[in-house]
RNA sequence: GGGGCCGUAGUGAACCGGUCAUCACGUCUCCCUGUCACGGAGAAGAUAGCGGGUUCGAUUCCCGUCGGCCCCGCCA
């Protein structure tokens, strides 16, 4: 062994943001180049690791380098160090002088002294400048790059409110009792809804990808009673938008023994629970993306009919007649719940029964509406959900007068032939709050490696 | 499916019917011991997406094509 790189190899890895506990004291911190700052004989290193990021001075005379393998050696002046370098560095914790303070970053009172840096990884030269607080990129460069964009911290960042999300999600569904299932992705039957499904060659025969996990969550209620899932979704349809993905992520319920009023508070509880932990634990990634507390006062219930004869009243728009909100609707509606319930979130029930999917319940008071909802939050509709039809002639009834074939779905008609209490769910669709939350103009920065029509990772040749 | 807009160094943007196509960031060389999006001096890097047309002359105007972005519809 050689003498010199001794205490490196058995000096435990400190993370950057735990350096602050221990000025004074000589630590070993791993991490990525971010930016580098050339002084001559002082060289300043933001080295960014998963705690966050730290300043390293370089000493001319003082620091060594090395790569693994490599004998070290003095610098003298120069220093062949990068942006995304992956790199290992011994030195002291220093507190900084008190002018030197930087009250931008957690670890803005420390600094370290390199003495020994190893380079564990060389990094190519960076197609754009990744040092920047903002990654100022067109959306196809920001994707055609992703494995190197998402390390930029504040792209980063919106992968750490996506996963409160999943958490907050996780946490709120099993605090309703619900277990946690994991449903198919090839299914049999063609379609339950209106969208474009993906048909795929299964042993050469026809199969197709879910559309939702709808079916299986229903299906498995009689078996535990309360049900949620994290599941893809894929889409067919032949639209490019901002705010459609071929690929999507679904957090699903679904509840036995509950009908509508009370699915009503199930959803907007986990929604309120979700929306707190996210909260709670990215606020500082909230305010750095500029975005306002979220208001949790109590949510306005409208009926589609109500909530359009409160937009000809109150935005002087007629739009009775139609079968759901426009965008402009939903964004009024969300200012009007905002300014007089102080709230982001407005439930709106009671969508036409012909626009709603098979196994919507009608409402038996006027079965032209169903017992369907959609929470709409700042603006937009992040979840969509309804009572269920439990019946299975009802079922068989509905399924027939939109033509579809039950011998599709025979495994899911089954749970209905034996015994399937009143039931309900809904469903948010993960990019999607993810992107409204965070104001991101394009849902595809709101999935890590986003699918459309024209790009599947790389762009697809046409 | 309908409509609008855009293609200019590695990245992001600007200008212009007429001499070397401009700027910022990045890259390279040099200077700098206190920066934190460091600073300073210099250099390299673009046949202006492609094809055609109008014109004495096109990166600029027009048409086509390919690529991209956005809005509406569909949809979650």
């Amino acid at each position: 062994m050689i003498a010199g790189c001794y205490d490196q190899f058995i000096m435990e890895r400190t993370l950057n943001l735990d350096c602050n506990k221990k000025i004074g004291e000589t630590v070993k911190i791993c991490g990525w180049v971010l930016t580098r700052r050339d002084h001559g004989k002082i060289l300043f290193l933001d080295v960014l690791d998963r705690s966050g990021l730290i300043q390293v001075v370089v000493s001319s005379g003082v620091a060594s380098v090395h790569l693994p393998g490599e004998q070290r050696r003095h610098l003298e002046g120069e220093i062949d160090l990068h942006p995304q370098d992956v790199v290992c560095i011994t030195g002291k914790v220093n507190k900084r002088p008190q002018h030197l303070v930087n009250k931008n970053i957690p670890t803005g009172e420390i600094e370290i002294s390199a003495e020994s840096i190893e380079i564990l990884s060389k990094a190519a030269e960076l197609p754009f400048d990744m040092g920047g607080k903002d990654l100022n990129l067109q959306l196809p460069t920001l994707l055609d790059y992703r494995s190197l964009t998402l390390r930029h911290p504040k792209v980063k960042s919106i992968f750490k409110v996506q996963a409160a999300l999943l958490e907050g999600f996780r946490k709120a569904a099993k605090e309703l009792g619900c277990t946690e299932i994991v449903v198919p992705t090839v299914v049999a039957g063609a379609t339950e809804g209106g969208a474009e499904v993906f048909k795929i060659d299964y042993f050469g025969r026809s199969a197709y990808l879910s559309q939702s996990p709808q079916l299986y969550k229903q299906m498995l209620v009689p078996v535990f009673e309360r049900v949620f899932t994290i599941a893809k979704a894929y889409r067919a349809e032949p639209s490019v938008t901002t705010r459609h993905l071929t690929e999507s992520t679904q957090m699903d319920v679904e509840i036995g023994f509950a009908e509508f009023e009370e699915l009503l508070d199930y959803l907007e509880g986990v929604a309120v629970r979700m929306l707190k932990i996210v909260e709670d634990e990215c606020g500082d990634i909230l305010s750095e993306y500029g975005i306002e507390k979220i208001a949790f006062g109590s949510i306005p219930r409208l009926s589609l009919k109500e909530a359009q004869e409160l937009i000809l009243k109150e935005f002087g728009r007629d739009n009775r007649k139609e079968k759901d909100l426009t965008p402009q609707d939903e964004i009024d509606l969300c200012q009007w719940s905002k300014e007089k319930h102080k709230s982001d979130f407005v439930t709106i029930t009671h969508f036409p029964t012909s626009a709603k999917p098979f196994y919507t319940m009608p409402d038996p008071k006027d079965p032209e509406y169903s017992l369907s909802y959609d929470l709409l939050f700042r603006g937009v509709e992040v979840m969509s959900g309804s009572q269920r039809i439990n019946n299975y002639e009802q079922l068989m009834t509905s399924m027939k007068s939109r033509s579809m074939n039950p011998e599709s779905f025979q495994m899911y008609l089954q749970a209905f032939m034996f015994g399937m209490p009143p039931e309900g769910g809904f469903s948010f669709g993960l990019e999607r709050i993810t992107m409204h939350l965070l104001n991101l103009a394009n849902i595809r920065e709101a999935s890590l490696f986003p699918r459309d029509m024209e790009r599947v990772d790389i762009r697809l040749n046409k």
